[in-house]
DNA sequence: TCCCGAAGTTCGATTTAAATG
DNA sequence: GCATTTAAATCGAACTTCGGG
């Protein structure tokens, strides 16, 4: 009893494709057919096609896509796994993927790992349970973990992870430059005159912090800079991007009790950089006046700050794009029964000069 | 000939309720039964469910949810619409959704509309087609629009704004208390003894600005403080929330330029504080010797910046957290077939006393 | 009536095979 | 054989109905 009036009510709210077929005179088959422009389209004559895409429109018909999907075996869906959202680096890149998988008619399905495994294996289950054609994962911030890149090279689906560089042909990846970068970073200072440099490097069991120690090593050994060890210190391992900015804080003040002078200070990150401007301020040294201060990402608030921050920007947007176009040609190939193997990018950041460097000249 | 080796394939690597069947010797009813514990399952014996279950495991069989979402005509999915991703804004409250939609098991399909009202459009489209079982419009910085909010209503599932006072009752809202905050803002810098005090306002159009506006007044009226008319002044209208740190800079440029003193600031949000307080620097001000300076949002710069900034907390992971609780309780209505109407909420928000003020006494 | 299990239908769209003139 | 159309099978799970003990 209550079964039928549903029945109606679900009739009068959904229509189907039966509902258009009836509509328009024709088999269902015929207005798939035209609906979907599929091959057999050809032999269907125009005069049939006006009137079943006249009722669909009138009846304001949509398929249904589980119904669909569950044929096709296609979500046109895509897992975006981020390590942790409150980091200010994820911002860009997402928008970067979001933007693109909008031109492709994907949609992205957010999860936030919060840096802890069982969300990522939760959260894997349930992407993939969901059949998303592709994964892209944002590993900033994270520590090594093997287990983590075996799980994603068992998914089998197209993979892309930005932030880390892989050595394995089953997952791509799209990194920054870092070395790259911190070389450019060091050379930036050494050409306005400055010579007693400070280092803030990043934490030992974080993948971006050797590629950038050596670029300044290499940029050092080059120039003939000479660099003082008790300049240099390392931020402690943490899961939390933001106590980086407490790090740099702390590291910072540790370094000016040492009264070893420097007029200037590579931080590992952005916001390690503004820890050390605080900590800087507090002991009423003035940036740049008193000593500068460059770090790296480029993240929003760093154009923001006073003083704006000279950083080594890392292309966030284009990054994510790129992520896209990567998983994208992968979910082709798959569909197209093509074999197609890993991409590994490293894009070239950029120096983005501002108001917390200055010239000694 | 392709289609059979196919379909080999396939069974090799998707594993159905079938399999599951033969594989334990029951028919997939029962299986069904067992794995979803259906009520019928209280009248299966303990055998035949342990059976069926190590079946299930050994095979590794997982229920496909295209089928199962188009019997059950649910998706356990939310959309989430961002009129503005790189609003620092955002990030906070997306983590409160994500977060607890996760304790939910719902997933969120993340879309960001760059304030854009053709976007809007196709991703509520798109979002509708993959029968999202309820929506979070994330509505921060959207200038007024009658037309959103009808599109909104016509869905017909359980949505939730963020960042709107709405006076509907099919559209749920979660706001901060404007009038409060600007109230309370004011209210500290009072105390602090200040009375010469320089106030930047946000957009017109802007929904936020009024009420904001008025908790000012409302405090200047309850406490005697005169307000000197040539010391407000209004952001302009634009899209971009980048663009009040412009706007902010260059507002208090003018005001400065006035060369009517004034010993604190209150800026329409934090954007626009750090966008004054580099004007402020520029003309060798500094902040809050000279001049203290108050802001609204409290997004994650304003604790890192130098000084870090005293500001009213908008509670943002709450909210996020609040909006999603609406649209479950929503969801729940739905699916017992109970009448449900719009809860429109406002939160209070908190000062947040940092660097940037200080007192004159 | 209670217990256990299976056959068959349904959800909505796509596709194969086949039937018309 | 050709253009045009369609009945029927399929995707995988869940639910309704029914039968035997």
């Amino acid at each position: 009893m209550q079964s039928k009036d549903e029945k109606l009510a679900m009739k009068a709210a959904t229509i189907t494709i039966r509902d258009v077929a009836k509509d328009s005179g024709f088999s269902s088959t015929t207005v798939s057919i035209v609906l979907n422009n599929a091959p057999l389209a050809r032999y269907i004559p125009a005069v049939t096609k006006k009137r079943i895409e006249q009722s669909a429109k009138k009846l304001g018909y949509r398929p249904n896509l589980f119904a669909r999907s569950l044929r096709s075996k296609r979500s046109h869906t895509v897992g975006v796994m981020v390590f942790d959202m409150t980091d200010p680096y994820c911002t860009l890149v997402l928008r970067g993927i979001e933007n693109t998988l909008y031109q492709s008619s994907y949609l992205p399905i957010l999860t936030d790992v919060h840096n802890e495994r069982s969300r990522f294996e939760r959260y894997l289950e349930m992407l993939l349970d969901r059949r998303v054609e592709a994964l892209i994962v944002l590993a900033n911030w994270l520590f090594v973990d093997i287990d983590v890149l075996a799980d994603l090279e068992k998914s089998s689906i197209p993979t892309a992870m930005i932030g880390r560089d892989l050595r394995t042909d089953s997952v791509s990846s799209v990194m920054v430059d870092n070395e790259l970068g911190a070389h450019a970073a060091l050379e930036h200072l050494y050409s306005l005159g400055h010579r007693k440099i400070a280092f803030i490097r990043g934490p030992k069991t974080l993948a971006d912090s050797a590629p950038r120690w050596k670029g300044i090593r290499s940029f050092a050994k080059s120039s003939g800079l000479e660099m003082d060890s008790r300049l240099i210190v390392d931020l402690p391992e943490s899961r939390d991007p933001i106590s980086s900015f407490e790090a740099g804080y702390k590291l910072t003040e540790d370094l000016l009790r040492q009264k070893r002078p420097f007029t200037a200070l590579v931080a590992f990150d952005d916001m390690t950089a503004f820890g050390a401007i605080r900590a800087l301020a507090k002991s009423g040294l003035r940036v740049p006046e008193h000593c500068s201060v460059i770090g790296f990402d480029d993240i929003a608030a760093s154009s923001l700050y006073t003083p704006s921050l000279t950083t080594v920007r890392q292309p966030m947007e284009v990054m994510g794009t790129m992520a896209v176009s990567l998983i994208v040609d992968g979910i082709n190939a798959v569909q197209e029964k093509r074999e197609f193997s890993a991409v590994h990018r490293k894009v070239a950041p950029e120096l983005a000069v501002r108001e917390s460097t200055r010239s000694l000249f």
